[in-house]
DNA sequence: TTTGTTACCGATACCGGTATCGATAACATT
DNA sequence: AATGTTATCGATACCGGTATCGGTAACAAA
């Protein structure tokens, strides 16, 4: 079957293009009569309108692009699943990207989505090029910088302070009485967020006398299987270490499962200590220490941002939306 | 800054829209010293070209669309991640839809995809409404469905059967000598695929004069606090199974946090059995039986159908694909 | 009867690109 | 000098809708 436009299905009624398009919209100005013959006209060609003509004429779009770094960990299809949710019923669609941490790459779908002239755009974090920044400052629509909090932002902000939520576990740690600390990562050089819980967490270490007895830092993305075997590696050569920071939870969890492999006490003799909150984190058999990110909630908000800003865009709308993450596993 | 226009960008450089338009796209007929000051203008002005004119007028899209389920497990965001690999350096671009396991929604969303003229479209599972086959077929694209194979497809089919993946299951798990079954499900009026797998294990226990001595279905999505939380409750009004078959490997991982809370031995009394062979199962401390469900691939698979058919849309192509999933973990 | 109103509908321009065909100038060929 | 070629560019139509304005018929009001 081929594909039938709204012409089509004026004639098959015996209207005009412009009396079926009224009718078809639910515009007033048709008589219910005519309204009924179009409508079952579409309905008998199965006509489906076509968007492109529709938003080249009407100069808007419903869509919305979203550029996150990556599929294969749980938190960003919760934060887009977030904004998904968050859209339904303002009539605006979602739009997803996937830059695989890769900045060139990012730039290339930022340019490619804004190309289909999305109403906004919601990418992940503040780091983006200075080349990147331009183009979507050049765009004229709001710009949404989620989940991370330190930088500048172009326009809207929605997340968290990812130094301070390292910052916040070393010193719940610290205060916990641990003392040989270690750290375990993963893709740090692409995942800026982690190096900057990292780099929170440090700077605290430094400031209590502290620092990572020993580090393992891969360069491969985090995995539970990738946490697991680090942490293998490092308890082998440095036993004697009384709590270890991950990447986050997934790297964490891995971490768990070597422990419990290995016999050793968790959280007694060692600590663990990841990031996320994930839902896993929550329901292993151990506790392990996590700071909770909303990252569903994130998303929901920068829906809203987007809702809102569209709705009134000269209104003055709150540019900054910061969360803070609750640390939870500590006792 | 506003959004600037090829017409403006042609008269910044000199010269007619047309030339301009080549220019950018490096068709020939363009003097090389045009083209620069072209580009210059473009580069100037922040030019993005504006796809809905673009794909208007030359009566074809780069879109791919995609509709999944769900985002909330990691086992679509990977099939997802698949596909836009799959698409990548085709030109092409994969463009994503949730309809929360809800048929009326998923109509919903499918009639929308379909008005932005998709070059094609990818959807999950065989069991769409007879409406929305209807008009998946009148859209005139190539349609790949994904994920499951029982069932009538309506052009392409990529997947695996998941009444035999069940049948495979319970054979392996008789043949490891277990007898007294239980089943936790959840949410199975809407997660067809899961309540294929179950009818497919309780026919071959049926055929071994064997049942589920227990079930336990909540009406709620999997995860794993959920799998916990009913596996805790069944060992507890029925401690002497020997055997517990889950939605999932969410739910069953779930159930394992619970045995080993219980300290029931894991498999050594109670084998757990899940689906999908997700890493997580296979980092766990202790190993849980599951179907390793090629998911990536499936969307790196569903890809390569997309661009053979759009390639050679007259061709005959291989229609369906089927995956057999490996059973790991009984010994 | 004339004049307004109102309800309904159609003609036309336009959105921002591309396809197509034709025009022009410069140069080579006969 | 006349004719062909080639390289380069522009004018126009069109993609499939919507916005806008104007037209017609029917009916009410004066």
């Amino acid at each position: 079957m081929r594909k039938s436009t709204l012409e089509e299905v004026a004639a098959a009624a015996g209207v005009s293009k412009m009396t079926a398009s009224r009718a078809l919209r639910g515009t007033p100005d048709v008589s219910s009569e005519t309204r009924q013959r179009v409508l079952q006209a579409a309905e008998q060609l199965s006509y489906i309108g076509n968007r492109l003509a529709l938003s080249l004429s009407s100069q808007r779009t419903n869509l919305v692009a979203v550029v996150v770094p990556s599929m294969s960990n749980i938190v960003f299809p919760e934060v887009l699943a977030g904004i998904s949710a968050g859209l339904e019923g303002s009539g605006m669609q979602a739009v997803f990207g996937i830059s695989d941490y890769d900045a060139a790459k990012e730039r290339e779908i930022i340019h490619d989505m804004l190309s289909w002239q999305p109403s906004a755009i919601i990418v992940t974090g503040l780091d983006q090029p200075e080349e990147t920044v331009r183009m979507l400052k050049s765009a004229g629509i709001p710009v949404i910088q989620v989940m991370d909090l330190d930088g500048d932002p172009i326009d809207f902000n929605v997340g968290l302070s990812h130094g301070r939520a390292g910052e916040e576990m070393a010193r719940a740690l610290v205060g916990a009485g641990r003392k040989r600390f270690g750290y375990i990562g993963s893709a740090l050089e692409r995942d800026l967020r982690a190096a900057k819980r990292k780099a929170g967490f440090e700077k605290v270490l430094k400031q209590n006398g502290l620092h990572f007895v020993e580090q393992q830092i891969d360069s491969t993305f985090s995995s539970i299987a990738l946490g697991k075997r680090l942490t293998t590696t490092m308890l082998a050569s440095v036993p004697d270490l009384d709590c270890l920071y991950y990447t986050n939870d997934d790297m964490a969890t891995g971490g768990l499962f070597a422990c419990m492999e290995l016999g050793v006490a968790v959280p007694e003799k060692l600590l663990i200590a990841g990031f996320n909150g994930l839902d896993l984190a929550s329901a292993l058999p151990v506790r392990i220490a996590t700071s909770r990110s909303p990252r569903r909630v994130m998303g929901e908000t920068a829906a809203r941002l987007v809702r809102e800003a569209i709705a009134d865009p000269d209104g003055s709308h709150q540019k900054t939306i910061a969360f803070t993450p609750e640390i939870t596993g500590i006792t």
